[in-house]
RNA sequence: UCCUGAGUAGCUCAGUUGGUUAGAGCAUUUGACUGUUAAUCAAAGGGUCCGGGGUUCAAGUCCCUGCUCAGGAGCCA
């Protein structure tokens, strides 16, 4: 007979009893033990001083060669950048040490010393540091970004999730092209043939809204359009929001609101992160909701009453056309333009219906526009949010599938949902990685994800 | 796909009008040092000047071409 074995386990320590740097402050004076990296080390002779790194913090451990046998002290001095040890000693309050404490170190055992770390604390390339993303995600700018990214999406659940949404996945793989302009990767599906990696979980979660009333997806979209920028992932996250019963000035309310609890759960949760960064925190405390809106022919006019016309590429020479005639959609240099006024993100509404999404309601009073809207970001931050009210028209989206050349068959569930029980509603998607670039201020979209995705680059 | 720019040591870069044996800092190795903050000091090792072709007495440098990368346009979140 096999005795229980949870009666013979004695339980000496629980992983409950790890000490981590992040907390080391309520440690002062006690013995503890840490595990980590060596960051740096800098050596005096007898005394060496070893920054470690583990993961949620860093911490100077000073040790001198009197208060540690001679092996522990050669080992010390063998340590070579990105080394992995263990470390015991004392906690004590010093001014000198970065963080406010240091480990007054009497033991130090190596896992594995490490050789020729690649990034060293000096200046290096993109190309190499994208190279060695597996690696540059342990720098502390980098550290810092993924520590705010990881807020930024628990801060997007939690709204959601406190105020009566429905976390529904939507699928990867698709039959089409869920808007129909974007290029997609496309991949062996079986029998079935060709299948299409999902742009967006928008018309699924259209289904799921009329199951649950409101419902948000949050997953990855993929886009393989070969676009070079630096606001630009082929694989990138979006939380996608759909309501029934919400018209558009619904939908960018609650884009408001979702974006005003995002910039202030991070103020409250990440400061350290942010001073690592040296983020001008004024200009994140300034986004409070109130955000300007503005029609798509209010911004026409904008522009044109501040002469910025539209830019265009004709037979590979740049071209401006003004006054910028209305039905142009606008470029990064006219968005740029029109935010420069303003320290909140800004919506824009009621854009052309020929340079939107099929799905999108046309306006009833004004049928050259749909009930679409993107929310552009301050700080050249570009769109964060891009949304529309769906059409609910039967007769109306038959009509703009066939316009669009669109496969009736693979659409016909989608037009079930406007036969069953039709509903005005509306929806949206947001960039998390757009969002993470803005707050952040990380110079380039690709450092806002842990293995971006771009188009000349798989590895790592 | 188009436009613009870049490629020299492990990394970041300098290299004059084409001229003899291609340099610096960091990193690495060795030595010195009890409070370092990108420590300092001394010494050592480290090069297919992106590949190919051409001009020239002579090419890292000039020309052609290919490759790789970056930024921007278009497209979008």
């Amino acid at each position: 007979m096999i005795k229980a074995n949870y009666k013979q386990r004695k339980i000496k320590m629980s992983y409950k009893d790890k000490v981590y740097i992040e907390d080391l402050a309520k440690y002062a004076g006690q013995e503890v033990e840490l595990n980590g990296w060596v960051y740096t080390k800098r050596g005096k002779g007898k005394l060496q001083f070893v920054i470690l790194r583990d993961g949620t913090g860093i911490c100077q451990c000073v040790v001198f060669k009197a208060n540690v046998s001679e092996e522990v002290f050669a080992n010390t001095k063998s340590l070579t950048q990105e080394s992995s040890i263990k470390v015991k000693g004392k906690v004590v309050a010093n001014e000198r040490a970065p963080g406010g404490f240091e480990l007054d170190t009497s033991d130090l055992q190596i896992y594995q010393l490490s050789t020729d770390y690649p990034i060293t604390p000096k200046e290096h390339g993109d190309d190499f540091l994208i190279r060695n993303r597996h690696l540059w995600l342990r720098s502390s700018r980098q550290h810092a970004i993924m520590r705010v990214r990881a807020s930024v999406i628990k801060a997007v659940r939690d709204f959601f999730d406190n105020s009566g949404f429905k976390l529904q996945d939507s699928p990867m793989f698709t039959p089409n092209a869920c808007e129909g302009t974007s290029t997609l990767f496309s991949t062996k599906y079986f029998d079935l043939g060709e299948a299409f990696l999902s742009q967006s979980g928008q018309l699924y979660a259209e289904a799921t809204a009329m199951a649950m009333g409101r419902v948000y997806t949050f997953g990855p979209a993929f886009r393989a359009e070969k676009s070079k920028t630096r606001k630009h992932l082929t694989e990138f996250w979006m939380v996608e929001p759909e309501m029934a019963f919400f018209d558009l000035e619904d939908d960018m309310q609650l884009a408001e609101d979702l974006t005003v609890y995002i910039v202030q759960y991070v103020l409250e949760n990440c400061r350290k992160e942010l001073e690592t960064l040296e983020r001008d925190i004024t200009k994140l405390e300034a986004i409070q909701g109130n955000f300007p809106r503005m029609s798509y022919t209010e911004a026409v006019g904008w522009m044109n009453a501040n002469d910025i016309p539209l830019t265009k590429r004709v037979d590979g020479k740049d071209v401006e056309i003004r006054p910028f005639p209305w039905g142009e959609d606008f470029g990064t240099p006219q968005e740029e333009a029109l935010m420069e006024q303003f320290s909140q993100p800004c919506f824009i509404y009621d854009y052309p219906t020929e340079i939107k999404a099929f799905y999108m309601k046309r306006n009833p009073d004004n049928p050259k526009v749909v009930k679409a809207m993107d929310m552009l970001g301050p700080e050249k931050a570009g769109e964060l949010v891009g949304g529309s009210q769906r059409e609910d028209n039967v007769e109306l989206l038959e009509e703009r599938i066939k316009a669009e050349d669109l496969d009736m068959t693979d659409f016909a569930w989608y037009v079930d949902l406007r036969k069953y029980g039709s509903v005005p509603h509306s929806g949206f998607g947001m960039g998390i990685e757009r969002v993470i670039k803005w707050i952040t201020g990380a110079k380039h979209i690709r450092e806002t994800i842990p293995f971006p995705r771009m188009i000349h680059r798989i590895i790592p």
